[in-house]
This record gives C-alpha cells, structure tokens and sequence, in this order.
DNA sequence: AGCACGCCGACT
DNA sequence: GTCGGCGTGCTC
C-alpha cells in the first residue's frame, strides 16, 4: 500500500502543524481542506489538512497514522484557509487555534454521526430557489441611493453606511441583499449583528422578506445539532443569507457576494479572550480577499471606520433624517444635578418628566449601567469598605438577593448586618445600581408598574425576551435597565429616555471611553420616539457644558467625531497609531512586571516602541495580578514584523508566567 | 491547552 | 498502606 503525507492543523497552543502518515494510491490523496481525525498525544482530534505531501521530516517513531478523513464534507476552501491563515498571522496564534473553534462541536468529535444525520437532513430539505422578495416598502430617496449604491457596487467596495437610528439602516440592508440575490443565483450574503438579543427581529424580517430563500443563522445560543445543521447549510452554499454574531466571520461561504455589518461601532465584534480578533476587521480582509462589497452600518460609527471614510477608502452613504414618516429626532437635555438635587437618584426635572409621561400612558426609559442595589457597602464609624478579598474591586451589594457579589470573580457573601472591623450596625450603601433606582421608583410612584432589566432580573434563559415581551405588550410604565435596554428594541410608546449617570465615562483613564460614551447616549436615545410620538431624553449629569454631552444634544456626530480625531491625532493614539499589548498573570505583581521587563528587553528593535510594563487599572482579579506593556508604532507592517520576531522569542523564554498577546486592544 | 506521569502529605 | 495535591513534560 502507498502512504501520503497529510500536514494538518490542530486545536492546540502549539506553533506547529502536524504530519500524519495516510494510506493510499497515488492520485486518491485526501484533498487539502478536508477533516481528518488523528491521534495526538494521548487523545483523539480532529483537524484541518492544511497541505498533502510525499515527504516529511519528521523521525518515522513519531508519524502516526491519521485514523480518518471526513471524506462525506466537502473540503473547505483555499479562500477560506487562507483566511484563517491571514489571521493566525495577524493576531499571532496557531493556525489551529484559529480554523478549528469555529467549526461546529460536533464536526470535531470522533464519531460521524452527527455529521452523517445533519448531511441526510440537509439533503432532504427542499432548496427554496426563488430570491424574488415579498413586498418591498418604498425607501426614501437616500435610503434608495445607499441600497443601489450598494447593490451595484463590484470588487472590493467597502461603504460606511452611516444613519441616525432610526433611519431605516436595515431596510437599506434588505433591499441590497433583494439585487445581490436577483443578480446571481448563487449568491451568499453574510449579515454580522453585535448580539444575539437583536437577531429575533432581524431574522423575523429577512425571513418575511426572503420567504423563497434559506437564511440560515450563527450565534452562541443555538443547540449543537442547530449548529452543525446551519454551518453545513452555509458551507454547502444553499444558504443564501447568513445571519450572525461575530463567530460567523469565520464560517464557510463558497459563494459569497455581499457582507453587512450592523452597528458596525460595538465593541462585541471584538473577542475579549482566547483568540481576541476583530470580527469586523476581519470582514473587510474578507471581502478584499474575495473582492466583494462590505456595508459598515452605524449610527456612531468607530473612529477607524470614519477615519476611513474622511480619507476616501471608504465610501460613506448617508442617511439624514429618520424613515418612519413624522418620526423626529427626540430632543435632547441636560438637567443639572448642581442646580437639581436628586432624590433616589431623580432630579426633580426627570420626575416631572416620568409623571408627565404616566399620566399619558407612555412608556418610560431609565438608563443605568450598574447593577445591583449599591456598588460599595461602607461603614462611616472607621472607613470599612466592601472591597474583594479577591480582586482589586468592591463587592457590589445586591439587596433582593442579600448578597454582597464581586463581579469580576463572583466572590458572594451574606451582607453583614455589622461592621467587620469595628461591629457597627449602621452599614451604609454608597451610589446607586438599577435595583436600588427601581425601589426609589417604587417609593415615588407607588401606583407605577415598574420593571427592572439586567444581568441580574434575565438569568434564566429567555427571561430577557420574557421581560421585553412585556414591555410592548404596554404592561411597562418606567422601564430601568443597564445597556441591555439601550440596543436594538423598537418601544412602539416609549416617549422619554432618562440617563441617571453618565460622567463616569468622561474622565476615564480610557481614551475610547468617551467614543463609547457617545455611541451609548446615541444608541439609547434613538430607543424614543420610533413611532413618531414626540418624545425626549434627559440626561442628568454635573458636567452639563461638557463638549460631549453638547455634541449628542445636537445629535451632532460628524462634528464630535472630528474633535476627537483631531485629538487623538495630537496624541499619536489610533487609528493614527497601531499598537500590539502583551499582558501578564502571575500570583505577584512583581513576577508579573519582571517577565515584561525581560520581555521588553528580549529583541534588539529600533522600528517599534516599547513603553513600560504597568499593572492592569485592575490590578488584581480572582487572586491573580496582572500587568501590561504597550507596543506601539505608526507602521502597521512595522509592528507586526516585529511582533512576529518578538512571539518567537517570548515562546522561547519558556516562561512559566501567563503572557498573551493581543494586537490592536480596544481597552487599555 | 489537555493529559499523564511522578513524587510527597493526611485519611478510611 | 492509598487518595490526591499540582510541578513538568510531551504532543507528528
């Protein structure tokens, strides 16, 4: 019998692939791209054939056989594994570690049976072959210009498609998806939404405009059989649309045509562990690799995005005015906490404005992102504070559920009725989370029904959908919510939208806290004022002539965005500047800040720079403590030649601290 | 990362 | 006597 060399990658840390031994005749050899299950050290895995040889170098005590070649899937593309190869580079990982995590579970098992019964499935299922869509409504004349704009577009065309919410960005969407199908019975479409909570209503409007076509959906909350079934759709080029969340960048699509990004902003598209890759940036790579157009969607977008757009290399589409007809922008205020005292957190402004609205039966919005009753628990007789023993953090106290709760290490504890360290019984919670303003509610409003939707209220799966059901069911007078409530729900009644305390962000020692802050303000003012009641939105704050807080009065984006720009051009910040950090953990900080000082020092370089190692903000979380170095350059390829360098030579220190890499970090 | 081997402490 | 703590070594 005669044996081939199959190189395959592997899910592994490992900066190697792997070399398996494969009978068979000449001219019958696997192709590159196929799956294949091989022994690797003591335990079964599968992995990609990356490569099919003759020889190898590997000493013939160490080549195993390859036990299986998944031979029933059709291999994936070289387009594809060039993709996944682009960004094991970019990101420097293991192309393993990349490829395999975003197959489905149950193509990397052992067994085929779950591949073979989603094949006998799929195969069953009639292809829906008519791309012809149900009635389309009449866009507006700039919804028209954008979606032709798009829908005509050839090659590599990235457009920022940058509209207020409300705008009717999505039916934009839809009706360039409505030419790419026409014009090509084989197009695909991949559409990326930051989260899962938003698709029901996007998926429920693809699906009632495309009834003819296989939309098939990738996100987090399907079940594995779901997933595998959905994958195999989209990897086998009958599903026409491709709804996800950011792991659906990396899926399998033969055939496609057109990529859309939804508030293309959010800061979800980027992974924040494991393998910390921009799902976004990696859309664009995508669709210059295949040369096909890209819709960046938002209505703030990222300063990247915009960036590019000001240059030219992106084309920017722009949508004005809202498109539901007498639907107006809501009017924005600041109320003054200096002048407005609060009580329970709501100055009196907001109060009058929450009657206002109770007495007309419309809905109300309260905005907080903090959970919990109250973020510190403290005792006035000697200074106690509920920090974490844990974590450089303080436990936050969670009243309906009579725990103090860290939030970074989930430490719980009952809530001490006394002091721990002097025995005082008067333990006062300081600041305010949503469940301490939904009891103030209750107190001012006592005849209100008031509902309260976080992390907290929607553990259990479905509870969030549960809560929002209610509020357009109108059984909802004064919703309070953290940014859970400020994305993607259209509230038919909703009138007023309050923002409790938002000055944090200004002063954060984050540089993108304020891009975020405004994105937030935007996103949750546009949730007012859909149905084209007036309506407005309050924002308490003690900063009231704060350049950011007048931009988004103005619903003045453009200009904002300029300003910050222009500063982060001063500051030589991004997107002028490319940067790489490299984090460590260890027991002590000092273990941790010596392996980056020797990490600094381990490559002779003059094209980069390489600031000092410096704890986390966070020091300390879940009794470990962290620190960072910043690497910086005005090179992209200047920094990723040295980050190349400079991996090898942190693998090689072999040091038993925890390091990881990641390249262009969002929060520093 | 897994996973197993290996060499020292307190338990039925 | 063994169960099990996690140090370290390897994965074609």
């Amino acid at each position: 019998m005669a044996y081939c060399i199959l190189q395959i990658a592997l899910d592994t840390p490992l900066d190697s692939v792997f070399d398996y031994r494969w009978a068979c005749e000449p001219g019958s050899e696997p192709a590159v791209g196929q799956l294949a299950l091989v022994n690797f050290g003591r335990r079964e895995a599968v992995g990609v054939i990356v490569a099919v040889k003759q020889e190898t170098d590997v000493p013939l005590d160490k080549l195993k056989d390859a036990l299986a070649v998944r031979s029933q899937l059709p291999p994936l593309s070289s387009k594809w594994l060039a993709l996944a190869r682009f960004a094991a580079d970019y990101y420097h990982r293991p192309l393993g570690e990349v490829a395999m995590p975003g197959l489905p579970k149950n193509l990397r098992l052992s067994t085929t049976v779950a591949l073979d019964r989603a094949l006998k499935k799929l195969a069953k299922l009639e292809d829906a072959h008519d791309p012809s869509p149900a009635a389309m409504p009449v866009l507006n004349p700039a919804q028209q210009q954008a979606a032709d704009a798009i829908g005509q577009a050839r090659g590599f065309t990235p457009l920022l498609l940058y509209g207020v919410t409300g705008s009717g960005k999505t039916e934009v969407y839809l009706q360039a998806c409505a030419q790419v199908l026409a014009r090509d019975d084989d197009a695909q479409i991949l559409i990326l939404v930051p989260e899962i909570n938003l698709t029901p209503q996007l998926e429920g409007n693809i699906r009632a405009r495309f009834p003819g076509v296989m939309l098939a959906t990738l996100h987090s909350s399907l079940s594995e059989g779901e997933r595998m079934l959905h994958w195999l759709a989209a990897h086998q080029g009958r599903a026409r649309i491709v709804l996800g969340t950011r792991l659906a960048i990396l899926s399998s699509l033969p055939n496609l045509k057109l990529i859309v990004i939804d508030e293309e902003h959010d800061p979800s598209y980027k992974q924040q562990e494991g393998l910390r890759y921009s799902a976004r940036d990696l859309a664009v790579w995508r669709a210059h690799q295949l040369r096909i157009p890209i819709v960046l969607g938002s209505a703030t977008p990222s300063l990247e995005s915009w960036h590019h757009a000001q240059t030219g290399r992106y084309r920017k589409l722009e949508l004005r005015e809202r498109a539901v007809r007498d639907a107006v922008l809501p009017r924005v205020k600041l109320v003054d906490m200096e002048k407005d005292k609060p009580k329970e957190g709501l100055t009196s402004h907001l109060i009058a404005a929450l009657r206002h609205r109770m007495e007309r039966g419309e809905q109300s919005l309260l905005f907080l992102n903090r959970r919990g009753y109250s973020p510190v628990l403290a005792c006035d007789a000697c200074g106690w504070i509920s920090n974490c023993t844990r974590c450089t953090a303080f436990m936050v106290l969670h009243r309906p559920e009579h725990r103090l709760r860290c939030h970074h290490c989930s430490l719980e504890l009952r809530i001490p009725h006394s002091c721990p360290t002097c025995g005082n019984i008067d333990l006062q919670p300081l600041g305010r989370g949503t469940q301490r303003v939904e009891e103030g509610l209750q107190l001012l409003f006592p005849e209100a029904r008031v509902l309260r939707i976080d992390a907290d209220s929607t553990r259990r799966k479905g509870s969030a959908q549960a809560a929002f059901d209610t509020v357009h069911r109108g059984e909802v007078d004064i919703l309070i919510g953290t940014q859970m409530v400020a994305k993607g729900h259209d509230f038919k009644n909703l009138t007023l939208v309050g923002v409790l305390n938002p000055d944090t962000a200004l002063f954060s020692q984050d540089y993108r806290a304020s891009e975020r802050l405004f994105a937030q303000l935007m996103q949750v003012a546009g949730r007012a004022g859909r149905a084209g009641l007036e309506s407005e939105v309050l924002i308490q704050s003690r900063y009231c002539q704060h350049p950011l807080y007048n931009a988004v009065m103005r619903h003045d984006y453009d200009r904002f965005a300029g300003s910050l720009l222009e500063e982060r051009h001063q500051a030589a910040l991004p997107p002028y500047m490319y940067q790489a950090l490299l984090r460590a953990e260890a027991p002590e900080l000092a273990t941790a800040i010596a392996f980056l000082e020797q990490a600094r020092d381990a490559v002779p370089n003059d094209a980069v720079v390489l600031n000092d190692p410096i704890p986390m903000t966070m020091t300390r979380v879940h009794n470990v403590d962290r620190a960072q170095l910043l690497v910086e350059s005005n090179s992209r390829p200047a920094l990723q030649a040295f980050l190349t360098v400079w991996v090898d030579a942190l693998r090689a220190m072999k040091s038993r601290v925890r390091w990881s890499l990641e390249v262009d970090p969002l929060d520093i």
